[in-house]
DNA sequence: CGTATTTGACCAGCGC
DNA sequence: GCGCTGGTCAAATACG
């Protein structure tokens, strides 16, 4: 019995072993299931954690969103100013407009004397310019179709209202409606009509100062020279260009070398564009559009005074070459925060003509000046280091590149170009990355004794300058946007382009971009980066662009182009300046 | 052979 | 009216 009411130690061991072992198991088991527990929470919060990641996603894109509309406000602001100035001057443009055929303008770019001028000889001839109009109307509108909607425009643009915005629908109308080709719609707000019948005076050429080793610079659209002339005050030959992107297009050029240095080029556009842009030259469009529309806002009553509005504003002595007549504007990239803040900027950098035989007034855009970096508006500063090509740096403007169209939309000036042009006719050239690759080898090859930033460099640059000055220059904000939208849309498909809008351009890939190729094609046959890397992989016109590229050097004194092929670009040019072959002419 | 460039001629605007 | 200048035309030429 005793054995009974007393266990033994060993039972007793064992209970407690077991008692221990069942307590472990417990404890394993609870472990067990405060593991799986912790799994859980772990998992729900990494759940957590990925939702919380998706709605920062979202807000981050709602905040680039938000960019895009303030960017896009800030354009409106700008360009409304603009456009007022212009509507005050003109008594009922539009009525006039009312008056044409409900078609496009062939005469986009040009006075309104030619324009009559046309029609008559028009009326003379036996087909009719209305059918004529309609032609072209129609081949612009099957073009437009694969323009960007201007719906962003609007939305993101409320300032944008009726005055303005009845042109972006229309232009968008234009491409939905257009296969009824009696409709009225088809007839697309010609903006030249309107820069005609309100300021006839106020054509304004834009010229482009930039570094430039290459013949011309590549604005992305395709030229065929006409002529050249050896101008006064000028021992470097000037060539004339026109846009042959469409056959009416009434948008010319010229270019010629800077007599004081010679590895300046200057180039000065003139009219506007009657066709949709290819991305390529959009930006160009769009820097040259801002400055004319700066001048202008500059000037509120008439073209004469406009150069008196800008007058009397500290002025360097700079443009005995630039074409001799043209107005001129060093650190041009600084014209627009000179621009903004005239009246308390002491030093102004604006360029008056030194004489006034030009009919038009002209605006220059020096790309040259390195001073720009040590002034106030710095941020825009590290543009004049680029390569001049790098004035192609629309080259992949995203499909919702809408600053150009809505600048451009509003555009009173004789210069700029059509605002349903924010997509590429040929639809293959939308192509968002490998695109920008190739421009971007192509600037690196073509200009290489150039100091060129490290990706890195301008990747800050270009950020620090969109983020910090709230008055950036709106052509380089066009710039980077264009640049940084491609970034962004590496990979994307259309829809996504859209979506990311214009300040997606913030997640500025450079880093992701290859290693520039340090081998100058260039250097190897004086064509190569051109035709070979880049024009090629182009669109046939585009291509003949290349060659537009490169040979303008007949026009240079002493060209040596032909025999030079196998020289650099930048030997040639600082030897090609005394040819007397060249200079026979006139 | 088609296209682009060259270049002399021509025209228009402006100043004297 | 004349000359100068800028700008354009168009035949000749070059090029691919």
């Amino acid at each position: 019995m005793s054995k009974m009411s007393s266990p033994s130690s060993s039972e007793i061991e064992e209970k407690r072993v077991t008692s221990i072992f069942n307590e472990a198991d417990l404890s394993t088991q609870q472990e067990e299931v405060t593991k799986e527990d912790k799994l859980i929470d772990a998992k729900s919060e990494m759940g957590e954690v990925k939702e919380e990641n998706e709605r920062l996603k979202m807000m981050l894109s709602r905040v680039e969103k938000d960019y895009n509309s303030l960017q896009l406000r800030f354009f409106d602001i700008v360009n409304k100013e603009v456009s007022n100035k212009g509507i005050e001057d003109s008594s009922t443009p539009h009525d006039e407009i009312d008056d044409e055929p409900e078609l496009v303008s062939l005469c986009l770019g040009r006075s309104p004397n030619e324009h009559k001028k046309e029609a008559k000889i028009d009326q003379n001839s036996n087909k009719p310019k209305e059918k004529e109009d309609m032609e072209v109307n129609l081949s612009l509108g099957l073009d437009s179709k694969y323009m960007l909607s201007m719906e962003l425009v609007s939305d993101l643009s409320p300032m944008n209202s009726s005055e303005e915005l009845p042109k972006e629908v229309e232009v968008e109308e234009k491409g939905t409606l257009l296969s009824s080709s009696t409709n009225k719609s088809t007839k697309v707000i010609n903006v030249d009509d309107d820069i005609s019948d309100q300021m006839p005076a106020k054509r304004v050429r834009v010229s482009v100062r930039a570094k430039c080793d290459t013949p011309t610079m590549n604005d992305g659209c395709q030229w065929r020279k006409y002529g050249q002339k050896i101008a006064k005050g000028n021992p470097c030959p000037r060539a004339y260009y026109r846009c042959t992107v469409a056959p009416a297009c009434p948008v010319r050029k010229q270019v010629q070398r800077c007599a004081d240095d010679l590895s300046i080029l200057i180039t000065t556009y003139e009219g506007t564009h009657n066709h949709p842009l290819q991305v390529t030259a959009s930006a160009m469009a769009y820097t040259t559009s801002a400055a004319a529309s700066m001048m202008l806002s500059g000037s509120s009553t008439s073209s004469s005074s406009s150069h008196q509005n800008i007058q009397h504003q500290n002025i360097h002595h700079q443009n005995s070459t630039s074409f001799g007549n043209s107005p001129t504007l060093l650190n041009g990239l600084n014209f627009n925060n000179n621009y903004f803040e005239q009246s308390r900027t002491p030093k102004q950098q604006f360029f008056i003509p030194q004489n006034h035989n030009n009919l038009f007034p002209t605006i220059t855009l020096d790309l040259t000046s390195p001073s720009s970096i040590s002034s106030s508006s710095s941020n825009i500063a590290s543009i004049p280091r680029f390569p001049p090509n790098n004035l192609n740096f629309c080259s992949t403007q995203p499909p919702n590149f809408t600053p150009t169209s809505t600048i451009w939309n509003n555009n009173k000036l004789g210069l700029g170009f059509i605002n349903n042009n924010t997509l590429p006719i040929e639809k293959p050239q939308i192509r968002p990355f490998n695109h920008f690759q190739e421009n971007f080898y192509q600037n690196q090859n073509c200009v290489t004794n150039y100091q060129t930033p490290s990706r890195q460099a301008l990747a800050e640059t270009i950020s620090k300058a969109i983020s910090t000055d709230p008055s950036l220059h709106s052509v380089i904000a066009a710039a980077v946007t264009s640049i940084v939208g491609q970034g962004s849309n590496n990979g994307g498909n259309q829809e996504e382009l859209r979506d990311n809008g214009l300040g997606s351009g913030l997640n500025l890939k450079l880093g992701e971009y290859p290693q520039m190729v340090s081998n100058n094609l260039l250097n190897q046959n004086g064509k190569g980066c051109l035709k070979g890397s880049y024009f090629k992989r182009l669109s046939p016109t585009t291509s003949s662009q290349a060659k537009n590229f490169m040979l303008l050097q007949p026009s240079l004194p002493n060209s040596l182009s032909k025999s030079n092929t196998t020289r650099p670009p930048s030997i040639v040019n600082h030897i090609n300046h005394c040819d007397p072959k060249m200079n026979t002419h006139h």
